[in-house]
Formats: C-alpha cells, structure tokens, sequence
DNA sequence: CTGGATCCACACAGATACTG
DNA sequence: CAGTATCTGTGTGGATCCAG
C-alpha cells in the first residue's frame, strides 16, 4: 500500500491513483448496480484473488469512493456501497463499456458473463428516447444467469432474478434491500404486466447490444430467441442499442 | 506481456484490458493534445520508466488505439498518433479528469504539472455555452509551462507555448504539424487579436477550474493574476468551469 | 540526439490455505 | 461470512546501455 503515485498534479492522473488499480473499475462497475456484500462481489469476480478485493475495498473506502456498512441487528452483515462521489462514475463507467464492448468479438475460452456485467450491458445501451410512453419487461436468460429489466415512461430499472422477482427493485437501481437481506413485499401492480417479455440469450447478447447485428440478424442466427411476435425484438433491440437507429434498409 | 485477463465477456473488463493498465491512460491524454513522439511522450511523462512506456505503445497499438507512423524524409521520425477508435476516448478521460480534479488537494511534494495536462484540464472545463459569440485569447503561465487557449464562437482551440505562437493551430486541434516538425506558417488574422489576455498562475489552477474558488477568491489570493481589468477574470472562471454557473450572491 | 533494449530489485498480483 | 496469511511469479520502477 505504497501509494504509488503518478507525480502529476492532474485530475487524470489522480483519478487513476483512486479507481485506476487493477479490478477496482470491476468492483465499482458491480457497486454501480447495488450495494454487495464481501462474497457477493467475490462471485461477481471469480478471478479476484481475496486479497486483493480486501486491498481494494480498502483503498476506495479511504478515497471516499466506497463506504463500509454494518447492517444493524439482527442481520449484522458487512455492506459495501458507493459513497454519492462513487455513484459519480456511472456515466464513465457505462462509456468505458460502450467503448470496450465494441472490441468483444467472440467469447473467449473461460470468459464468462456474469448478471452484473449484462446489467450495465443494458445501462449502457438503454436509448430513454425510445422509451416514451412505453411500458415493458424483459426477462433476460443468458446461461443460467438471469436478469430482469423494466422500462416505464423513460426510466429503466434493472435487477438480478427473473422477472417475477423484479418488484424487488424500488427506486432508481434496486436491490438494496435485496442485498441487505431484507424480504420486502412485492407491489402488485408491477408483476405480471400482460407486456412482459422473455429474452433467452443463447450467446452473448454483445453483437445485438453493441449494434454490431440487427435484431432480424441475431434472430436468424438463434443468438436470441423472444416469446412472442418477432416485431417485438425489433422493440427489443431498438431500446437497447448504441447510437442513434440506423438507416432504414431500402428494399 | 501475458496478456492478462479478466476473464469476463464485458466491456468494461474489455476496455480495461485495452487502457486499463499503468500509465496507459496518461498517455492517451497526452496522445489527445496531439501526435507526440517517444521522447515528447517521455518528457511529458517524466517518471514513466522507458521499457513501461515502449510496452505500452506496443500493447496500445496492438489493440487498435494508437498507430506507430514514421514520418516521410527528409525527417524520418517516428510519431504515435491515437487512431479514430482511440480518439474516442476524449470525452471519457475528460470525465475522468473531472471527476479526479475534484480530489486535488494541495500540490503534493514531488508532483509537477504538464503542458499536456493543463490543456486537459482546460478543455476538461470549457462551458461551450459561455463562449458563444466570443472571441479571446488566453495564455496560461504556470511555472515555466506556457500554454494557450483561443475561444471563437463556441469552440476551444488549444496548445503549448505562448499565445503569439498559436498561429499554427489549425483545426479542431492542433499542434499535429508542430509535432512533426513541420514549420507552418501563421495567418496573420489570427495573431495579436486585441483581446488577447495572459493568465498567469502561480499556484494550480485546480482550485479555479474546479469551481472551489470563486474567481475573486483567487484573484484575492494571488493565486492567478490577468492582465487587464478583473471582470476578465471572471469570464475566464466562467468559460472554465465544472457544472453550471453557481447561483448570483444576494447582496 | 532519437528510439528504444537490457538488466536488476522489488512491490504487487495471483493462487491457495487458513481463521475468528 | 468476511476476511487474513503465506508463498510464488510477474509487472513495475529505476538505472544504464546501445544502435541508427
């Protein structure tokens, strides 16, 4: 813990020595979805040795980027959570992804994707104008990684689980009370809507995230399958998407 | 040069395997201001060890963000120069120079500031929205670096050296020429404008530039001293500055 | 001079085992 | 569950050296 600095009286450089060490973007990307417990964030990052996420958690939490939380009793679990400073980096870090997932081709041998990472996949894509006077959910099955999102009026909300479990989520980004262990109640109104909709992700999800193939291209190729009409993933894709909407095909 | 991975099919952990390693990213600054050659590249970045710095051009040229271009006789030089992918990553490490000059104390013992940086910082904190039909030029003393800026009509032009020298700025942004070692001539239209103004900082500009200080703070405590009247300064506070426009003291 | 390559010492990352 | 301890590599820091 030497510090190591760069000797530069710069924002980029100071910014580096805070978030710029190895895994710790990793750790806020996974923190930027919601608090996370010690062994919540070590199965986000199977590859993190332990003690490099204790050296990192330590770290940000003296740069004021992470505090550490003691739920009360009787739960009496250790919560990490974005300071308001940390929660900054949400619009860096989503950038940062859009920038770096156009240079994912194929999945490597021993990648994985974990539900974390596909979440801020689809932060990052979401196109809120897309998204008005639109009310919809989706259900997103990439493995046996599940996630969920909603998008109502604008505004997505997005979770872990299936989409079932998604009342969970309150707020902006939920699954605060998820992770603290609470079992909230689930608000009747959100499930069930008659718009819900299941994407079952058999490949990485990048190529139509990333605007790389179009809706009708990935559905060809079985990387998507939809329940319902295929005008919906075109919906799908329009939502989630890099950039603005590409030229309509003249045919 | 193991190629170390993340293991995760994600584009943030992409991106960091791209720029996230040591002084990568400090490059790619100094690589936004201009084309640089290796030594301008070390000079920039005085403590970067060599051997770091050639791995690291090779590693960043090998995923696409830089070129290695040797220029044609009679100079022969070599040039690094950031490819379109690579220059993509200007709004990002503005942001994060934003996000990082919010945690710049005190100058620390040992740390210096760079022409390089100051021009980010500068451009980091141009309000496009201030400069609109203005027309002023800045030159920027800090120590003995010297830097320049040039606001026209909504946009920032900047570079190395004094104000008078700026001729050479051609385009969105400049020195590319200068770099190369070609001798430009300058169009007089540019040069000598009357409202031309010098800044001088003594002490970092963070303070200023961050919105922490008030241009009469700073003015009052000599960090900055401008030539010509002091409501200059305040138009300098408000063409560089973070967020909007603090709201108008009652008095 | 520029544009690196080579060498060495060591701090940090990686992997695994262990503990309150 | 939430880390600490220990060991091993390798990437980094620092210096010097070298070819065009």
């Amino acid at each position: 813990m030497t510090t190591r600095t760069y000797g530069q009286y710069c924002g980029v450089a100071r910014a580096l020595e805070m978030v710029g060490e190895r895994w710790a973007l990793l750790i806020i990307r996974d923190l930027l979805v919601g608090p996370k417990r010690y062994t919540d964030l070590r199965s986000g990052l199977p590859k993190i040795p332990t003690n490099v996420l204790a050296t990192r958690l330590k770290e940000l939490e003296q740069a004021g980027v992470v505090v550490r939380r003691v739920q009360p009793r009787p739960s009496g679990a250790v919560v990490y959570e974005l300071t308001p400073y940390g929660a900054e980096l949400e619009e860096l870090v989503l950038g940062l992804g859009r920038w770096g997932a156009r240079s994912l081709g194929e999945l490597r041998p021993g990648e994985i994707a974990t539900a974390d990472s596909l979440i801020m996949a689809l932060r990052s894509t979401f196109q809120p104008s897309e998204a008005a006077g639109l009310k919809v959910g989706y259900e997103l099955r990439f493995g046996d990684v599940v996630i969920h999102a909603r998008v109502d009026g604008g505004s997505l909300i997005t979770g872990e689980g299936p989409l079932t479990a998604a009342a969970a989520d309150v707020g902006a980004n939920a699954e605060v009370d998820a992770a603290a262990g609470a079992d909230v109640g689930a608000p009747a109104d959100l499930v069930g809507s008659p718009t819900d909709l299941v994407v079952e992700a058999m490949a990485p999800l990048s190529p139509l995230l990333s605007g790389e193939l179009s809706a009708a291209d990935v559905l060809a190729n079985g990387i998507v399958r939809i329940t319902g009409e295929p005008a919906e993933l075109d919906r799908f894709a329009a939502l989630f998407r890099i950039g603005p909407p590409p030229p309509l095909p003249l045919s």
